[in-house]
DNA sequence: GCAATCACG
DNA sequence: ACGTACGTGATTGCT
């Protein structure tokens, strides 16, 4: 038997549209053009094809107002209109099922479910096939027989409907599916039945009659009422027969052979791909790289590069400014190995392996300008080998971070936004557990292609830049930061290795013990870290009632939850003091200690360009989330130590973000309270509450903190609630007394979400710029989670904006005076410095200075400087 | 490779 | 009636 497939290419698209469209978020290529519907269409195609390998294969759409119409005026009456950013998707569907190797069939006043019975009548008649339908459309269950059966498409996954499982779902034949319909309706065709009659009646009397003829037949032997309601409707009955009854004799051609599967057609196929920007599809192709290195060459009619890897340097010249990429492998380029330099303008084109670099690390000196793609690692290496660099003003990928591209290390990404088709990293280096190096040759090329693109795109990004008025960001701040984080991983932080395995050692028997105490309340040995065994030894073994509505028959296992129980059961209290210590133990003993370099300390890695509030993100390890709030946990702190003959000191802005929103909203009552040097806690406390100031109590002012925290996320009274544990509408009335007590904030907030809304984006006080598309989501939950964006971000932004030009000022005022003192580490709102005995004064005095004085809000900036022998000292 | 959990501001 | 605060990174278990 040949195996043939019908597929319902509206259903498809319709299904694959709504899947991610209702977030708002549609899917799009970067000429706006809406992509959704049809990335989940040709993942779903494939996966047929993968599934069901077929021989035959066909897609069936709509075409025009259907014959059905003509019959009754009001089919489909009622549906609602086609969006059109759907509509736009269907002539690229079907040009994708072409390329695809797929006939598609479209027939003037037929619908898709005429087609493809068409088909299955055919096949009926046939000896030699059988067929499947793909669709989730129940209507095309009438057409299933025992030649023909019918894939179903669910949420995931699908059910295979034939005869047997047809007829023990619903009791009949497929066929009396039509019958069916044609005494109950379908309100989604606004086909009408019969009134008065419904699935239940409709199927006993199919059950006992067969068909609506022979019911007709025996009208008689039918009870008064339902009789009645038969004969009065028995037109609409008819009616509703006729348009449900899917039309199995479209004048079409059904010669299998022209469906017959016999591949894709690859250059086509890739071609339409990359005007999709599907390069996930792409890369998923199982052909030949060579075919598609000419397909993309030709797509973007650009010349090859020239490849000269340099083997000598005799007669090296570099004239003008010029792209540099360095090309390194692994993804830590502190450790990395480095293949080398690509060089790229007008009269260059040239690699320089590593080695070649290291024989000559003046190469490069006294040359013009150069321009980069992550200048951090540039300079890091370049610094770690002794090479000297040029000058470098121009980073492409933090411009492209500022101009709101999804920035990735891998610059190909970027590349192919604009056109260039550079190949990807993961393609030269493979992925995951099949990375491998490549050769010196491959990477030669490939970077030599990267310099070009940074080298040819520079006037575009850097007049995108102008436009979105970001240039004084890019150039009076990020760039200029660039030197600052290189130097402070390049110093890193001593790190004391033999107080973290003592610790270590006293955290193991710690857990011990604990792990034995609570395998004996639970009276088994399981794994307390797995969340799905806890859950059930919890509250299934040992029946503690959970004190929350069950989520996906899941229970949580989150702190949140725990804690509400630990007061009463000794197990939950050990449970989370374990999770603490394992915690501890996993994260910051063995991880901190796997990061200690051979010279004895931790160089992290600032990554510059990720977060969409400006923040800098810290990794390898992560030092921006070194435990304070616990004892326990804080005692980490003190591995973190000084080098010779100097001390820790922690800089830290005191309510950084509070300041700042006061200051856009031009809070007066608050502004004048920070003005005072308040408690800006027990202020907003007394304010709420509508007493002096000294009779705030400990327990107001930590509501008040509360609230004054959850105004910066956008606050919500539900949120409010859990975080106090109080109930919803005290939380409520908390926030209005707030909103009543400064109406300002109110004001802005409100002003805030308008203007958000209006322009689709809000700007930071530097004009960082943040796109917020979840403002115009259909999603209510979305939108909301959007206003909270366009609120938070500005203050977020703004703060990230403020700490990274006060940490440029420090560092060059430090390297002014020829300190020897060092940045370390950021935190977001505090700052943390190596410091000689000999400069405490000194380095206090303008640490101080700037960062209370770097940028000019409407309240002061109040900065808290705490020295000491370790990090936990310095507290 | 993703979800759950929890560390930080 | 719904589900619910902003921004991150690392580890672990599980499909």
């Amino acid at each position: 038997m040949k195996k043939v497939i019908l597929v319902d290419g509206n259903n498809l698209l319709f299904r694959s549209y709504y899947a991610t469209a209702y977030t708002g978020n549609i899917m799009k290529n970067s000429k706006g053009f809406p992509t959704n519907a049809i990335y989940g269409f040709v993942n779903m195609i494939n996966k047929i094809i993968q599934e069901e390998k077929p021989e035959y294969i066909m897609i069936a759409f709509d075409k025009g107002k259907t014959f059905r119409h003509d019959k009754y005026k009001a089919y489909k009456d009622g549906r609602s209109e086609t969006p059109e950013e759907l509509k736009q998707q269907f002539p690229v569907a079907k040009q994708i099922c072409e390329a695809m190797g797929i006939h598609y069939f479209e027939i003037d006043n037929y619908e898709a479910d005429d087609i493809i019975g068409t088909f299955a009548k055919k096949v009926n008649e046939t000896e030699e096939f059988n067929a499947t339908i793909v669709s989730s459309d129940k209507d095309l269950l009438q057409l299933i027989t025992d030649e023909v059966d019918v894939k179903l498409l669910k949420q995931t996954g699908f059910i295979r409907m034939n005869r047997e499982v047809f007829q023990e779902t619903y009791g009949v034949e497929p066929i009396g599916m039509i019958d069916l319909k044609a005494l109950m309706g379908d309100p989604s065709d606004n086909i009408p039945g019969v009134k008065g009659i419904g699935e239940k009646t409709a199927i006993s009397l199919l059950s006992k009659y067969q068909t609506l003829d022979n019911l007709y037949a025996h009208i008689d032997e039918i009870t008064e009422k339902t009789k009645e309601k038969l004969l009065l409707d028995k037109e609409n009955a008819y009616m509703s027969k006729d348009i449900a009854t899917i039309y199995c004799d479209v004048p079409i051609n059904t010669d299998f052979e022209n469906i017959h599967y016999q591949g894709i057609h690859a250059l086509e196929y890739i071609k339409l791909l990359e005007e999709l920007e599907f390069y996930s599809l792409i890369k998923k192709l199982d052909i030949s790289q060579d075919l598609l290195a000419e397909n993309q060459k030709k797509e973007v009619s650009r010349s090859e590069v020239e490849v000269n890897i340099l083997e000598t340097v005799k007669d090296f010249q570099l004239e003008g400014d010029y792209a540099l990429y360095l090309e390194t492998y692994g993804s830590n380029y502190h450790k990395d190995k480095v293949y080398g330099v690509a060089l790229y303008n007008e009269k260059t084109s040239c690699f320089i392996p590593m080695e070649l670099l290291l024989q000559n690390p003046t190469i490069l000196q006294n040359r013009k300008e150069m321009f980069t793609y992550d200048l951090k690692k540039v300079s890091y290496i370049f610094r770690k080998y002794q090479i000297q660099q040029a000058n470098c003003e121009y980073d492409l990928m933090i411009a492209a971070y500022l101009l709101n591209y999804n920035i990735k290390d891998d610059i190909s990404y970027l590349a192919h936004y604009k056109n260039y088709a550079i190949p990807f990293l993961e393609d030269i280096f493979g992925k995951g557990a099949k990375t491998h190096e490549a050769e010196l040759a491959v990477v030669a090329k490939e970077s030599i292609e990267k310099a070009r693109f940074i080298y040819e795109t520079k006037q575009t990004f850097l007049q995108e830049l102008k436009e979105e008025q970001a240039l004084m960001l890019f150039h009076n701040i990020e760039m200029p930061l660039v030197e600052v984080l290189t130097d402070m991983e390049f110093t890193g932080i001593q790190v004391n290795r033999k107080y973290l395995e003592d610790m270590g050692k006293e955290l193991e028997k710690k857990i011990a013990v604990l792990e034995k105490e609570i395998y004996e309340i639970a009276e088994e040995e399981f794994n307390i870290a797995s969340p799905k065994k806890l859950g059930s030894i919890l509250f299934e073994k040992l029946a503690i009632p959970y004190p929350k509505k069950i989520k996906d028959q899941n229970y949580s296992t989150s702190k949140e939850i725990l804690d509400k129980l630990s007061a009463d059961y000794p197990i939950i209290e050990k449970i989370l003091t374990y999770r603490m210590l394992t915690k501890i133990q996993a994260n910051y003993i063995i991880g901190l200690i796997n990061e200690i370099m051979e010279d004895g300390k931790i160089h992290t890695i600032f990554t510059q360009t990720l977060t969409r509030t400006g923040r800098l993100s810290s990794i390898s390890p992560n030092l921006q989330n070194i435990p304070i709030r616990t004892e326990e946990g804080r005692l980490i702190r003190k591995a973190f130590v000084p080098e010779k003959d100097s001390c820790i000191l922690s800089s830290d802005y005191s309510q950084i973000e509070l300041r700042i929103f006061a200051s856009l909203a031009n809070a007066t009552n608050l502004i004048d309270a920070f003005r005072n040097g308040a408690d800006i806690h027990a202020k907003t406390a007394s304010d709420i509450f509508g007493i002096p100031i000294e009779q705030v109590t400990k327990d107001m002012r930590r509501t008040a903190k509360a609230v004054n925290f959850g105004i910066l996320y956008g606050i919500s009274s539900y949120g409010l609630s859990e975080d106090l544990g109080i109930d919803i509408i005290s939380a409520k009335s908390f926030i209005d007394s707030y909103l009543d007590t400064y109406p300002k904030i109110r004001d802005y907030m409100q002003e805030m979400i308008e203007s958000a809304k209006e322009k689709g984006y809000v700007k930071t006080i530097m004009n960082r710029k943040r796109v917020i598309e979840e403002l115009n989501n259909r999603s209510y939950l979305i939108r909301q989670q959007g206003e909270r964006i366009a609120l938070n971000t500005p203050i977020q932004g703004s703060s990230a904006d403020i700490l990274k030009k006060a940490m440029i000022e420090i560092f060059q005022e430090m390297k002014e005076k020829n300190l020897k003192s060092k940045m370390l580490i950021q935190v977001h709102d505090e700052l943390v410095f190596n410091v000689l005995n000999s400069e405490l004064d000194t380095v206090k005095e303008i640490v101080q200075r700037i960062m209370e004085n770097t940028y000019q809000l409407n309240v002061p900036l109040k900065v808290d400087i705490e020295t000491g022998s370790d990090w936990y000292e310095a507290k």
